[in-house]
DNA sequence: CATCATTTTTGGTCTATACCAGTGGGGAGA
DNA sequence: TCTCCCCACTGGTATAGACCAAAAATGATG
């Protein structure tokens, strides 16, 4: 009941009588049990069903069940598998994706899907305390753990405080740009998460099935001056991450 | 794209065609245009079907793809509703929930489900400190907003610094109780959090289905002198709460 | 060995139906 | 008027089938 680290295979009072959560608890102990290790592929769903005598439907339930809590995802068409580990994340100690994920062992690659000049529209002109039809740069990326893409994210910045920050690639840290090559270092951090679904582009460029569950992060960075250096919205998937935060009460 | 506040009654590139997503759209328009108000019934599972010519499961995957984005809620056999508003949770501003919630023009009460001494397990005796077999409290209580319950928690204090804690009503703030009584004062905060399913007891004590998605909280919280004052673990209902977070880099 | 076309497998969507169990309202009876 | 019971309604679970589109495996071909 306390054990950060308990998935039990069968939470106390998951009903039974209930073929769904037979299935569920059936598959969550094979993952417990290490006999499905992250990455494996599940049996079909066809296949599933002729071992346990249960209709599709009642098959998918237990999968979607499975699903909600993190322990399997889907890729369409191809099959369930076992996810991994989620990575550890603190909004308050943020010194970056590629670092924060190397330190925990495992392998971050990023992917620049789109990066070009804006104007502010009103709620960006607000945010960056700029007037509408400002120029900005807005940034699209894909980032991946061991080649799994587990975010996307929406970067934008004030062209202001960065000129020219176009011709740099945007396939490695943005801090550390900004911070080398215009001497913005960010101080404070205002975040906030929600889950939501992912859908539409979120969904595509994470190779998800629209609505799936995810958590919307977003970001504001300001500098020591309390300019705005950055304004980040990120989509991750929901089993990718884990948030922890330390901090002292105020 | 950008706004914080905007939850599209169309997600952009949320494919047409697909009949449950049409009817999430027709049904999210509905609420995001004021038809339908926090606390509204929506209409039947099979009056919805009978205005869509859709087979009934087909608006089941259509109205759980909304329970997933948090928009509505389900109360068993009773029907679907529209979600209220999520309250906004910074832990690292964490006063208490009752002072928590009023601040936001909500009404919070307070249940006592449980309160009785426990011997520390191994899991325990790391975060305290202290021996396995040692003295503990375990508090269990439920939460409400505007009389629906969001949140149950489990709170466990240490009796060496509490001694006496049982003669207490723990239907109000505890952290007034610890401060007040013992002068335990909080003044550093561990907080992990991650989207879980929400099952067996937890669901029980919400009113949920098994395996409807929550957010697990879980919260260590220190004195000036680094002693472990509460241990806290907690079960939100995911459409109740939002995350934000201000802190500094460090 | 690499490439392309075909076939099989897989999950995604949808229909139609059945029965169950808890909710909630209305009516009968005290 | 109040209480209790019953019943209609609601969502919850499950079956059995159908067809589709994308992925993966296969086999033919260069």
């Amino acid at each position: 009941m306390f054990a950060a680290d308990s998935l039990p295979d069968r939470p106390a009072g998951m009903a039974e009588g209930l073929q769904y959560l037979e299935l569920r608890n059936a598959l969550a102990a094979r993952i417990a049990s290490g006999e499905l290790s992250p990455g494996d592929r599940l049996p079909s769903e066809r296949a599933l069903q002729a071992s346990s005598q249960a209709a599709r439907g009642t098959i998918r339930e237990g999968l979607a069940q499975l699903e909600a809590e993190g322990l399997i995802y889907r890729k369409d068409r191809s099959g369930w598998y076992v996810s991994p580990a989620p990575i550890v994340y603190d909004p308050t100690r943020w010194e970056g994706f590629m670092s924060y994920v190397e330190a925990q062992g495992r392998v971050p690659a990023t992917e620049t899907l789109e990066a070009a000049p804006i104007a502010a529209d009103a709620f960006l002109a607000g945010v960056f305390g700029r007037d509408p039809g400002a120029p900005l740069i807005l940034i699209r990326r894909r980032r991946t753990i061991d080649d799994r893409p587990v975010l996307v994210e929406y970067i934008v910045v004030d062209v202001a405080l960065a000129p020219d920050l176009l011709r740099f690639s945007f396939n490695q840290s943005l801090t550390s740009i900004l911070k080398t090559h215009y001497g913005l270092q960010v101080t404070r951090n205002k975040v906030e998460m929600q889950p939501c679904a992912l859908t539409g582009r979120e969904a595509q460029a994470l190779g998800l099935k629209p609505g799936l569950p995810g958590l919307n992060v977003v970001r504001t960075s300001y500098d020591a001056q309390g300019r705005v250096v950055e304004f980040d919205r990120e989509y991750w998937r929901h089993d990718a991450v884990k948030i922890s935060v330390e901090a002292r009460v105020r």
